[in-house]
RNA sequence: GGCUCGAUAGCUCAGUCGGUAGAGCAGAGGAUUGAAAAUCCUCGUGUCGGCGGUUCGAAUCCGUCUCGAGCCA
């Protein structure tokens, strides 16, 4: 199978429909947001005339209500790349959750989910009293754990608590490599012009009604689904406590760090293979994938599928 | 025209009795094993508006000029 993969705003969607065409293939979300239904527009999802162009699976397929995390997304992929390719057809998974695409690829290590009850509990606490309590249960977490980060801690001492051991003991270090018939194309942008994308990009989901997307959705979201970048200050300019100028530009900001972070995930994802798409159209980068995957497949670093 | 206040890092501003400057934000770099569009860590040399003067030493005191805000004519 295929893999594409790039920092917010790279192009992926357009050129994963053009693989697609090529290749008769189908586009699997690996993205933590664009699973989920009714934020199409804010979490630029393709377009529905776009989806018509080739299969796409698991988009909008999650409610707004359900929590997700890696595990549960490496799931619902494995659940639907099989029966994409008992039909002979090429899974092109896209997206850029790189945690989820690890997930996917590299397996995680055999660890208890989260468990909001715990979850609820350990959220009251100050976050010293959290790492206090991790180290009463596993004295040595510092080597392995961040007790900087409390998101960290926390997930250590909930791990730790559920299963009466160390995270250390537990937690196996990813596969050396990934999934054997899957090749993996990172998409780089210079960053001008990927921030230059992400202005634009904001733009036009405004006049494709991102307002009226936002302001249609629920008043109870799951806890990830209110992560979504532009939710909050949408909201606020909603409600009229920040301007609409200030909510683009501070959603504008927010994509532009989050690229940022991407490219710092991906750029340790050496088994990739980066394809510079600065300044190139979707069709012609597509082009050359597809010939990189055929060589690949002709010279068996990745076997058909 | 006169008076007052301001001019310090990309932005907003601190800077005590003169000992050549520091926060927040922005930005950059990094981490990342079941919340990841999350969460966290690291990084601050800039003609202290210009020119003179006083002083061993000036962002700090004095003079003057330039620009900005306000007040009075």
């Amino acid at each position: 199978m295929l893999l594409l993969t790039g920092p917010t705003a790279s192009g992926k969607s357009a050129i994963a429909i053009a693989i697609a065409q090529l290749t008769g293939g189908e586009i699997v979300c690996a993205d933590a947001f664009q699973l989920y239904t009714r934020l199409p527009i804010l979490t630029a999802q393709p377009a529905p005339e776009d989806m018509d162009l080739a299969p796409h699976h698991l988009y909008g397929s999650v409610p707004l209500t359900d929590e997700m995390d890696a595990a549960r997304f490496t799931r619902l992929a494995q659940g639907c790349i099989p029966e994409i390719t008992s039909r002979g057809k090429l899974p092109i998974i896209t997206g850029g959750s790189g945690l989820y695409i690890k997930a996917l690829t590299h397996g995680l290590s055999p660890l208890p989910p989260g468990d909001p009850a715990l979850r609820e509990e350990l959220d009251a606490l100050p976050p010293d009293e959290l790492t206090a309590r991790l180290l009463a249960i596993d004295p040595d977490a510092g080597a392995t754990i961040n007790l900087r980060n409390p998101r960290y801690v926390q997930r250590a001492l909930e791990i730790a608590t559920l299963t009466g051991q160390p995270v250390a003991a537990q937690k196996t270090s990813f596969a050396s490599g990934p999934l054997p018939d899957i090749q993996a194309f990172y998409l780089h942008r210079d960053r001008e012009e990927l921030y230059a994308r992400i202005n634009q990009r904001t733009h036009q989901m405004l006049a494709a009604g991102v307002r009226d997307e936002v302001a249609a959705l629920p008043a109870s979201l799951s806890l990830t689904a209110q992560k979504a970048i532009g939710l909050r200050e949408l909201q606020a300019s909603n409600a009229g406590t920040m301007t609409l100028d200030d909510a683009v530009a501070a959603i504008q900001q927010n994509t532009r760090r989050y690229a940022k972070r991407q490219g710092t995930w991906f750029r340790r994802e050496t088994w990739m293979q980066t394809v510079n798409a600065t300044g190139r159209s979707a069709q012609d980068i597509a082009e050359e994938i597809c010939r990189s995957y055929e060589d690949s497949i002709s010279t068996g670093i990745a076997s058909q599928t």
